[in-house]
DNA sequence: TAATTATTTCTACAAATCAGAACATTATAA
DNA sequence: TTATAATGTTCTGATTTGTAGAAATAATTA
């Protein structure tokens, strides 16, 4: 490993954040990944995940307006940089073309 | 980590296993991960991951012909069961979703 | 000011991945 | 018979990725 590689959750919390824009924020990234993927992890785990995707360059963020009616800290928003898009879209197409492989070469178990 | 989730190369190993049927043994798996998906990795890793697949019965495994027309140890075959078939189209179509949403809600980036 | 709430940050550990080396096995070549 | 080539196995140790809980922070409400 060279850091170059995208982690399974470091690619789930990617494309929840970009299923999530422009809301995306660790409590509702853990929350979609928990309904749309059956992916239960802790807060902090999001955290640190969205932590290194930054260092990455793969998402940037801001935070949200510092006067929302409710308490609490204030939301940091996750965005996927355009190189985060690609590194997505590129591991997307080969795995795809390794689906494609394997269902003509194993029609049976579809 | 609780030992249940498929990592990210573990999944790439099992899809290429299933792209390779039935001729799927550890240096054909290196070669075409190398190939299909850019992915450089030392025998061991695969050998450890093929390992890491079998005891989660995502792939099974049986030696070759023993009188092929080369040197060296019987090749090591591996396929994809029925459960790892699953576990791969459980995540793929997860992942797509996730996918449809992204493309909707920033169509700008495709 | 204190309590409550929502979220982030810190710290430490566990699991997955990586890398290289030593060794075993089988067939062919010398 | 010995050497060589082509596998495959196993071990050891390092780095990256994933997990978990506690602590800290910042905003609102009492």
């Amino acid at each position: 490993m060279r850091g170059e590689n995208l982690g399974e959750l470091e690619e789930l919390v990617l494309l929840t954040v970009g299923s999530l824009y422009p809301e995306a924020y660790a409590p509702v990234i853990k929350k979609e990944l928990a309904e749309k993927m059956d992916r239960k992890v802790v807060m902090s785990s999001i955290h640190t995940v969205l932590t290194r995707l930054e260092n990455k360059q793969f998402v940037c963020s801001r935070f949200g307006d510092s006067t929302p009616e409710r308490g609490g800290k204030r939301k940091r928003l996750f965005e996927v940089t355009p190189e985060g898009f690609k590194a997505l879209e590129s591991l997307k197409s080969k795995r795809d073309a390794l689906w494609g492989n394997m269902l003509q070469l194993m029609p049976n178990l579809q």
